[in-house]
DNA sequence: GCCAACGTTGGC
DNA sequence: GCCAACGTTGGC
């Protein structure tokens, strides 16, 4: 089982939005950028852990862990008529793009912030992907030795 | 709102 | 296959 990273902006869905789900339980639908994609739909299985990360906001940082319940399926939003994330390239008979089905596990309160996971770059997260300069990926795995760090600077 | 970084598109 | 133009991301 492996680990995870994914962004949201709170605006469009935050983890306020996914604790009121059914279920608590959400398709992580409308990534459009295929090296996301193809963690999406080849990578990331159902029992692997992700953080929940808010971006573009005033406090960016990490607000939750999931559990990935559902591993990679055809993201149907980008054939969902008035979705906002329509993709003609993508018809329901030959998909393009993909999503899993993620369940919140907790709520991370206060949040974990951006600052707090910089102030750390240069020692146990100097490889964290979501650090490095100019990352823009919505989705990155996270190694074994970097989630427990962050679970520590939870406590 | 600014701007750096990066992905995608399309002409050649 | 190259690369300029353009769009998007996302922190600040």
């Amino acid at each position: 089982m492996r680990y995870w990273l994914l962004k949201s902006e709170p605006d469009t869905f935050g983890i306020a939005d996914l604790a009121k789900a059914k279920a608590s339980t959400t398709s992580w639908e409308g990534v459009r950028n295929f090296q996301a994609r193809n963690m999406l739909r080849d990578e990331i299985k159902a029992g692997d852990l992700a953080f929940f990360y808010h971006s573009s906001c005033p406090e960016p940082g990490i607000a939750g862990i999931v559990e990935v319940v559902r591993g990679g399926y055809p993201d149907a939003s980008a054939w969902r008529r008035g979705s906002p994330y329509l993709d003609a390239k993508s018809p329901q008979n030959k998909p393009l793009w993909y999503t899993v089905d993620v369940r919140l596990q907790q709520r991370i309160e206060p949040l974990l912030s951006l600052a707090a996971l910089r102030s750390h770059a240069d020692g146990a997260l100097a490889d964290m992907l979501l650090l490095r300069r100019g990352n823009r990926l919505s989705v990155t795995p996270v190694s074994a030795a970097q989630w427990r760090f962050i679970l520590s600077l939870m406590r």
